[in-house]
DNA sequence: AAATCTGCCAACCGCCACATT
DNA sequence: AAATGTGGCGGTTGGCAGATT
């Protein structure tokens, strides 16, 4: 047999705490302490309350040196950095904002901090945008490749951005391994590049850096081989089409990313101060599974960072289309 | 002035891993 | 070993207040 229920839900009081009830769960837990039981507490100290309910109302709330409100710039990036590496483990994030909880950073991030750092995305997408329009022109008869799990980390992102690995050296799976519970991070220092010559630098390094990603990808003659060639380390036995779902098992942290980013249609972006996800309008070559896949695992992490022109590779979903030509569009880029 | 919308946030819900019986 | 409780966590809800129509 197990132990005895944790409370009477019936004779459970729910919904807001009144003074008096915190100053009496205050009070004890100042003098007594938790006893190690939350489950008894109310018991204990006569308050018709979940035990649940009591842990949660005092480390939310009456705990000492708990801040409410008043999020500083430094934590709001600390808060964004984190969640971009390791997803919506608040408590963790929390642990790393002294007298911060968990639940505030949650409804921060909710109700504000995605909307921010959603609107910092699009306007810096649409200066890459810009930026890959203008080296489009003054390059226009070079071909090469610059892929970072298809993508292309835009240089000028103000912080280096943590992205989870979709391929990886042999050396970095045994850190992964060391470390299971997180997922391993890029690191900006390898680069993938693809010339026609093979022995030029890409002009577009000046202005993109480049996460590896696809250990085989090092030289194709078009964009068919190119994605044929491409395999994931990580996932040994994994086509670039397998790269999603893989992805969604792997890092399920990131599986709390909010679905009108992954799968924004036109509509939904209006509620959104500023998402807009990058996608390649001229890279038709690649395989619908494949774009469909490494479209859902791009989120927020490349939204602002990855941008294809017609040099480079990928797209997402068909339906997302017409919202990038209809920015450039709005960029007067066609 | 009333109705409706929107943003915010405290609190609840349900799940999971581990502990206990 | 199996059943059940507990603590902890992230997702979601519901109510309130202010803004807008």
């Amino acid at each position: 047999m197990g132990r005895a229920p944790c409370c009477d839900k019936a004779n459970v009081k729910k919904g807001p705490w009144s003074p008096e009830e915190d100053a009496t769960l205050k009070s004890y837990i100042e003098k007594h302490g938790t006893g190690g039981n939350w489950i008894a507490l109310p018991q204990k100290i006569g308050l018709k309350r979940c035990g649940k309910s009591c842990r949660l109302r005092w480390l939310n709330y009456l705990r000492p040196n708990i801040k409410h409100g008043g999020f500083t710039e430094d934590e709001d990036n600390l808060i964004c950095s984190l969640y971009i590496s390791i997803g919506s483990r608040w408590s963790i994030i929390a642990a790393q904002l002294p007298g911060r909880t968990d639940n505030d950073i949650k409804n921060y991030w909710n109700t504000r901090l995605k909307k921010k750092l959603l609107g910092k995305q699009r306007r810096e997408f649409t200066q890459a945008l810009r930026n890959s329009r203008q080296l489009e022109n003054s390059k226009a008869c070079e071909t090469s490749y610059s892929i970072n799990g298809c993508f292309s980390l835009y240089r000028q992102s103000p912080q280096p951005v943590a992205l989870p690995l979709l391929v990886e050296s042999s050396a970095s799976q045994e850190n992964q391994a060391s470390n299971s519970s997180l997922p391993h991070m890029f690191q900006p220092e390898e680069k993938l590049s693809y010339n026609h010559d093979h022995t030029q630098p890409n002009n577009l390094e000046q202005n993109f850096g480049t996460f590896h990603c696809m250990s085989d990808v090092s030289c194709a003659q078009n964009h068919e081989q190119l994605c044929e060639n491409m395999t994931c380390s990580s996932f040994p036995n994994s086509s670039c089409s397998q790269l999603g779902s893989d992805l969604n098992t792997n890092f399920p942290a990131f599986g709390g990313i909010p679905e009108e980013i992954m799968y924004s249609m036109p509509q939904q972006l209006d509620g959104l101060d500023g998402f807009s996800a990058v996608d390649v309008v001229n890279c038709s070559s690649i395989s619908s599974s494949v774009s469909e896949n490494l479209g859902d695992t791009s989120s927020i992490i490349y939204a602002s960072a990855l941008t294809l022109t017609n040099y480079g590779v990928c797209h997402q979903k068909v339906a997302q289309e017409w919202t990038y030509l209809d920015e450039a569009r709005l960029l007067g880029y066609s």
